[in-house]
DNA sequence: CCTACCGATCGGTAGG
DNA sequence: CCTACCGATCGGTAGG
C-alpha cells in the first residue's frame, strides 16, 4: 500500500467519522453534506471525490456496525471451547462490539430505509447470518446438554435483540463500566440459555 | 359525543391509519403528505385541516407505541399476584402490545430525531417509566425471594430490549403464531430474573 | 497534464 | 376542501 492510498484511507475514514457523528446526532436526512464537509474544515466537493453519494456514505457506516458484531461470532466459532463458554464469551464479545459501535448501530438501526437497496439486501444478508450462527451454537449446546432451550431460533433472535437494544440505553460514563456491564449481560444471555448459575 | 366529533375523530383514525402506514414502508422523510393524501384518495390540505403538521403525525403514531407498553406494566401492576406471576404475564402482554403496535413501535424506535423537540421528551419520560417501573417489580421479586437478579436495572433494560427488538424480526404470519410466541419469550424473561424451571 | 480543491449554481422536490 | 402556488432547502455537478 503506497503512501497515496493510504492518504486517501485516511481521508475516507475522517469523512465516514464525521458523517457518523452527524448522522447519529440529528438523523440522516436532517445531515446535509455540507454540515459533513463543515465538521471536518472542507468543502462538500471535497466528499464527492471520495463517496459518490450521500447514500454509499450511509451504507459504508452502517456495514462497520454489523461486521463488528458478525467478527464476534466468527471468532468466537472457530475456538476449541465448549458450548456454554462460547455463548459466555459471546455475550460478552457480541456486547462489546455493539457498544463500541454504537453510532454505527444506531444508524443502521433507524436509516435502514434510506439505505440503496443493494446495501439493504447485502446488509440483511449478514445480519441473518449472524442469527444463523447464534441459532447454530445453541443447538449445539443442547446436543451436549448443556443448554436447555425450547426454541433455538425464538432464543437467538432474542439474544441478538436484547444486546442489539444496549445502543439505546447505553451511556459511555455511566454507572457501570463497560467490562462490569458485558459480564451481567452475559450472565442474563446464559440463564437464557438454561445454563443454571 | 356528538355524530361530529366522532366523524373528526373517525378522519383523524384513518389519517393516522395512513400514514403509519406508509411511515413505516418508506420512512418518515421518503413519504409525502401526498403520497398519504393520496392512498386515502383525498387531497394534502384535507391532512391539514385535521393535522397541523407532518411531524404532528409522527408525534400521534409515536405515541400509540408507547402507551401500549406502559398500559401493559400499568395493569400488571395493579394486580395482585407474585412477583413470579406478575413478570410471567408482563413478559406475554408486553410482547404482544409491542407485536400489536409493530408499526408504531418501528416508527418510534427508527424516527425519534424527527419528533418535535416536546414529543420526544414526553415520549422519552414515559420509556423511563416503564423501565423504573420494571425494576420496581424485579425489586419486588428480590426482596419475597422469587427472583435471583444481580443488577435490576441491567436486568430491566435487557428485558426492555429484547422485547422492543421483536418488532424487527416478527412477522404475522410465521412459524409461531403471535400466542405460543408470548409464551416462549415469557419463558426465557422469567429465566433471566433467576426463576429456576 | 493530473490531483485536489473552491465559488457558484443547477435541477428537482419538500412542507405548507 | 381543492387548485394552484410560494419560499426555502438540499443533493449533486458544472467551470476554473
Amino acid at each position: 500500500m503506497t503512501i497515496k492510498d493510504q492518504v486517501i484511507a485516511l481521508k475516507r475514514e475522517r469523512i465516514v467519522e464525521a458523517a457518523a457523528q452527524l448522522f447519529y446526532d440529528r438523523g440522516y436526512d436532517r445531515t446535509t453534506l455540507e454540515a459533513v464537509a463543515d465538521s471536518l474544515g472542507v468543502t462538500k466537493p471535497f466528499i464527492y471525490g471520495h463517496f459518490k453519494s450521500k447514500a454509499e456514505l450511509l451504507g459504508v457506516i452502517c456495514t462497520c456496525g454489523v461486521s463488528a458484531s458478525l467478527s464476534a461470532i466468527d471468532n468466537i466459532a472457530a475456538m476449541d471451547l465448549s458450548p456454554t463458554n462460547k455463548l459466555s464469551l459471546l455475550g460478552r464479545d457480541f456486547l462489546i462490539a455493539v457498544l463500541n459501535n454504537q453510532r454505527n448501530i444506531a444508524i443502521l438501526t433507524r436509516e435502514e430505509k434510506n439505505l440503496e437497496p443493494d446495501d439493504f439486501l447485502r446488509l440483511s444478508n449478514l445480519r441473518r447470518e449472524f442469527d444463523a450462527k447464534l441459532v447454530a451454537l445453541l443447538r449445539e449446546g443442547v446436543a451436549t446438554g448443556e443448554f436447555n432451550v425450547k426454541d433455538p431460533f425464538v432464543a437467538a433472535l432474542s439474544i441478538g435483540g436484547l444486546v442489539s437494544w444496549a445502543y439505546v440505553w447505553y451511556r459511555p460514563h455511566g454507572r457501570l463500566s463497560l467490562d462490569a456491564l458485558a459480564d451481567e449481560v452475559s450472565a442474563l444471555i446464559l440463564s437464557m440459555a438454561g445454563v443454571t448459575r
